[in-house]
DNA sequence: CGGATATATCGAGATCTGTCAATATGTTAT
DNA sequence: ATAACATATTGACAGATCTCGATATATCCG
């Protein structure tokens, strides 16, 4: 038995191996619509980005140009999806990455290698 | 100089290391909506899945469950997004991956390693 | 040419999404 | 308690998206 290095969670299946089932690819779309739009990419590169991969949502209204309220919707979702994780502090909200569930998308698109 | 594999086309520019600007986040949600739908992903599926890697669009219809008129819809967004390719033979259609720009989509999202 | 077939485009309806101002909720400090 | 602050929720609107029937375009065959 090798060992394993971590898997990640494993909330989508291969895409390009065989053809998917109705409710799998629900799955997916689910999990990339979470990501198919530029301000929540923002959000979450800001977030990898930030010192600890950690980030504030106090930091984070200014550099999208969007409303409190609209950052806030964001973020929610993107919570809801399951791409980062909220933590309350005090009265602020800290937010970061699980990369795993990032990786695990990632891992559905990507192509079959021929050894595998 | 090291030889290197084929390195797929960079449509898409890495979400986890710095800070995406305005133009890239746009880019990079442009490809992924494109993947972000059921159908669309069940499209993607079938025809990696298809023998000789390619599929008639005559083929594509059923599977799905919409409307042909639908589903040549989605074939389009699929093929302008670049994430497939069309080729006409005779009066059918023919699509086929292009597993390159697929890749470069998962290679944005992918964490960077720590030897990396 | 004319009929048959495959696919694309058009037009329209229903639903989903992104956005913000206003307001509510919750936390801290005074 | 009360004021000040951070964030979430609500309500509403504009625009995007998915969908289909109908029609147009293009190709093949007889």
């Amino acid at each position: 038995m090798l060992f394993m290095p971590e898997r990640p969670t494993p909330c989508c299946v291969p895409l390009l191996v065989s053809p998917l089932s109705d409710e799998d690819a629900g799955r997916l779309a689910g999990a990339l619509k979470a990501l198919a739009d530029p301000v929540r990419l923002r959000l979450v590169s800001l977030i990898a980005a930030s010192d600890g991969g950690e980030a504030c949502a106090c930091d984070l209204t200014a550099p999208t140009g969007r409303s409190q309220a609209t950052v806030s919707h964001h973020l929610s979702q993107l919570v809801k999806a399951g791409i980062i994780e909220r933590e309350q502090r005090g009265k602020w909200a800290w937010f970061r990455l699980d990369r795993g569930r990032i990786e695990s998308v990632c891992a559905a698109l990507s192509s079959p290698g021929p050894n595998r």
